[in-house]
DNA sequence: GATGAATGAGTATTCATTCAT
DNA sequence: CATGAATGAATACTCATTCAT
């Protein structure tokens, strides 16, 4: 049995933290932020409470550290082009990942919702993630934590676009806030309310494609 | 210096009661529910911690009491026939009270959806307020607390209607799926995000009706 | 309508107090002295909070005062002849009353045994009523006061004059200590624990008579 | 500096809570259990308040493992046979371990008679002490809660038994029921209120059991 | 006299975080 | 690396008492 090397270490160490990370996400959304203790999270992540402070300085680092890593998957998932453009395909399958994705990560949406919710964290995190920025190459040196800007950005152009194949009373800015409107609802109801319908999952997600395409 | 009537008593009462409520739902709304401590809401109503817990048994009741307060007061402001038929007017009507309503009470939709965020006051809110009912008529034994089943049920009823004016393929239930989505996705961003740009409001408004009336 | 007369309004407030007495040593009892508010003994005397102060000054001189009350009236009831003396047919008329007396008070002696349960309440109380005297013409200073010290010093008295009529290894001491165990025994039993079976109640007073007389 | 084995922790845990348990079955005794405040016996005890709650969940819970752990001790101590019956030897035996119990545990007992007097906590310990049994070999399944129900049982029968070698006139109830009264009498006046005589402690002994045995 | 609104010191309990081992 | 004992600041809630009217 020859010693572990560092690299090794390094490893153990990282699946130890994805593990508390999961966990954590796990209960936060579930339970709520605040109502999660870190002895529960411990004890779920089968470790001790102290050992918790070796991997996560402290309770708001490890949600911080759970939202830059969920950012960083959704950011990696979309992977748009760096050309900053979005065709109609691109924004089709776009929409079609983001309700994917909603499926996928339900717990980080829930915990995603709880957080926007409160005064504080929702200052903190549009900081974060959303810093205002006015080309889209700018937006490149740190992908992950400007997606939302870049995103944004790529589809408020995507609407302007638009407007050379409709006619001259379509207005791009509020296609768009409806188009944002509805999304937002949609994920809200899902994730939050269970407020939804199987049935009618696709058929959501094609007639929002038919109509903001 | 004649001792206070019990009418005076109970006038002073209910002054301090709004008093604290208002002050309550400021907080409640703005630091969220968990985060306002009782201390905090009665040092910004001027009175001591004590006298809080004359006027509401716990910090719960409060809570309680102010929903409730808030859902009387937007039951009355929608005053709906007592048919339980929505015409095309009404429904028009109806968007633009809400869109009024929710600049009007800013405040109360930002506890109202942190709440909803939440697992357990969420499930004790639908209870109250979405008991299921059958027929519309039973509902109006106690309006304002089966309030939101009854409009939910009268757009229920609204959008399977409109299918008699409309092509074949139409589909009532994704056509109402979508304004949900839409008005909730707006209500959300609006009242939680501050995302509202004031020169499309109406606009939007006129949107949401163009589209789903 | 004449106005009051002093003597008609003192008459009043007596009443008043009387019933706030009552009321009060009912919950007491009941619930216990700390267990039982102000505010409740108020109510249930049908009257102000604030009013309560008027005829006592603290929650704490009410106790006493009920004690104080109960104790003259148990003085009263016994009145022992002021000669210190206790003949065989009085120990005898002494011992029926007590058991008498234990029946028509029984939230009183439920207080009692409450209150000297507690170390503060029962040094307040031994020093008020058990004050050690020498003489028990001394006592009759304040008969009601040390009405516990009289009565004692008479027990003790008449045992250590029993030992004439009896046997040379009878120990008056040891017997006048079994008495007060079996009598404390017996209300200890009946007015806490309810343990009274009412088919020996009669027996049983028949039967310390017979053994301690 | 090699880390705890759960076996010290354990150990650990143990002795801390004996530690606990001690100081406030003191203070409980000597100030009454509401009078004695978790802050207090944590004070007393050396530790911080909030430690206390990784001990005993609630002040409650605390209480409850006192008597708990003093009833296991008292039932241990007695160990009566198996055979539900009780000798003249045995008789003896039992109130000579009694009377010396009484002097080796003086603050359970305060404790004890302080709880037995108050309403709630008295029928929460008669429930889970003397819950109703028919055969004494039915209670040997759990021999300290139901400690109390098989001696009282025992004694019970033992004064039944006693009329075999007593005149035509012996009521072997009343005669239980004056038994109980002296030993309940004695045990109140010795841990409550001091009244005790050491000179006659040896003596009352001896004399209630040339009376009962 | 009479009321109940108002106060504030006190109480049990929780939990993120630290630290000795 | 790992443990969980230990801390202490914070929080909801209670209640005897005071006081303006």
């Amino acid at each position: 049995m020859s010693p572990r090397t560092p690299k090794q270490f390094e490893e153990m160490r990282e699946e130890k933290k994805t593990l508390i990370m999961d966990v954590a996400l796990e209960h936060f959304a579930k339970e709520g932020y605040y109502n999660t203790t870190i002895n529960h999270i411990a004890k779920h992540a089968g470790i001790s409470k102290g050992l918790m402070y070796n991997y996560f300085e402290s309770k708001e680092v490890l949600l911080t550290e759970i939202i830059n890593r969920s950012m960083e998957e959704i950011s990696r998932y979309f992977d748009p082009d760096k050309d900053g453009y979005l065709s109609e395909e691109e924004f089709e399958l776009f929409i079609r990942k983001l309700f994917h994705l909603l499926r996928e990560k339900l717990s980080f949406w829930r915990l995603f919702y709880q957080l926007l919710v409160q005064k504080d964290v929702r200052d903190q995190f549009l900081k974060t993630y959303l810093c205002p920025v006015n080309t889209v190459s700018e937006l490149y040196i740190n992908s992950s934590s400007s997606f939302l800007a870049i995103v944004s950005k790529m589809i408020t152009e995507y609407f302007i676009r638009k407007k050379e194949r409709k006619p001259a009373d379509y207005d791009p800015i509020l296609e768009q806030y409806m188009f944002i409107y509805t999304i937002e609802g949609f994920i809200m109801l899902t994730s939050y309310l269970d407020m939804v319908d199987d049935n009618y999952y696709d058929k959501t997600v094609n007639r929002i494609i038919e109509l903001y395409k």
